[in-house]
DNA sequence: GGATCACATTGATCTAGATCAACACCAGAA
DNA sequence: TTCTGGTGTTGATCTAGATCAATGTGATCC
């Protein structure tokens, strides 16, 4: 069988892993895997929520746009992250692969069915929501009230710490190093900034040799206690 | 007894609506109404999170802030809405009361094990929470992408559609006039401005005979079309 | 190697909204 | 009635970040 959850990578972090293995045989029947190459869209804004899906390679963004075309990123999907709109019949946002990616896709209505005869995979989803929601209001702070230089260095410290989840690097902390999976322009998408605006916040930094850029997509953290008083703070 | 959901004003619209007679009486048990002066805050951010709660009565604010005092309003609640972090041991955010209210209060963990056995009580909880997190993806597009014009347009819209759904006037569409529960200086920390841009922005709405002020606490909206053009484009 | 294209940096200027500063309005107290 | 304190409006100025405009850089293709 290609599409086997049992050999699934994303198993056990996914929410799947509330399930025991006589249903994950279940679910598996009702899944799809489907592969998204970078820049293709999996869910337009503005659509009836008719999929929901697990992330199982790659990376996604979720945005929100303005019809004059200012866009603004609302979310970032990772491997076991959960995609789409469950109960709920429009989705609000598009989902945007940023890299080659695979996702794992069910009917949202044979999803919505399953979920309710299966707490435990509801409950799986509705810690998920909970932690996104907590993520989501963080970033309104951020973006309401949080300076340039308060924004780049709050955005840094928070791809540190997600992406040395979804990496097998160092434990625990931040990682010291990563390699950021977008440009400069979603970067500005994500912080609610321009693309010059981020780019002089980032020589900044590296002149103050708080990070090193040893490319334009790669950064490295040198003094993350500065970096995080100038997130919380501003105080450089 | 005092303490009776039988007779709660909320009982119909809050999560509780999800139980039957006999799941009343169990829950009924694990809580208490407790009555919160406007001003006052039932949780604070950074502390564990010990209870939850539901909104009987009055309003409260949601508030998240940085250590010199700038603060974002992250979330607004009204009676029948859910309050608290449930699953998860810390609160990220301040609630405070905008009004006189009362709150039906439960302890985090007797609410958190109530919950694990009533799986429709969970999945009421998880459409709410669904909810509540489109509606703060709306408002990072609000707050990363608009100018201060579409902000207020914006936000009166969205304050006459919940306000209408509350008070039992108009059924369906917007409400053409309402009190607002706050004052200026609210209204900017919900859209990350400043309280004089606020006022400016609602002048100017006022002199293009959008909407009427009465008074600086009731909004009437004379021209909603136009509101809801200048909400999506900035269009005057 | 050079040409091309997409993306990032850097610099010069502009502007929306912040900040600073009066002033207006209204409700309650004396 | 006047006084007083809190809240809202209005005006003048300032500035962080946007916008406009080159200029760099590095990968891919010939």
């Amino acid at each position: 069988m290609i599409n086997n959850c049992e050999q699934c990578v994303v198993k056990n972090k996914a929410i799947c892993s509330a399930l025991d293995p006589d249903e994950l045989v279940a679910i598996n029947r009702l899944s799809r895997k489907v592969s998204i190459k970078a820049g293709q869209a999996l869910i337009w804004e503005g659509d009836d929520s008719l999929i929901v899906a697990n992330v199982v390679e790659g990376a996604f963004k979720l945005t929100s746009s303005l019809e004059d075309g200012r866009e603004q990123i609302i979310g970032l999907l990772y491997p076991s992250d959960f995609v789409g709109r469950p109960f709920g019949d429009k989705n609000e946002y598009t989902v945007t692969a940023l890299a080659d990616s695979k996702v794992c896709v069910f009917s949202r209505s044979d999803f919505d069915q399953f979920v309710r005869e299966h707490p435990d995979l509801e409950h799986k989803l509705l810690q998920r929501t909970l932690t996104e929601l907590d993520r989501v209001r963080r970033s309104m702070l951020l973006l309401g009230r949080k300076t340039a230089a308060e924004r780049v260095a709050s955005f840094l410290l928070e791809m540190s710490d997600r992406l040395a989840d979804s990496s097998c690097s160092v434990v625990g902390g931040n990682l010291e190093q990563f390699a950021l999976p977008f440009g400069r322009q979603q970067v500005a998408d994500i912080l609610g900034l321009t693309i010059e605006t981020v780019s002089r916040q980032m020589t900044q930094l590296k002149k103050n040799d708080v990070i090193a850029l040893p490319d334009h997509r790669n950064v490295q953290i040198l003094d993350s206690m500065r970096l995080q008083n100038i997130a919380d703070a501003g105080a450089a």
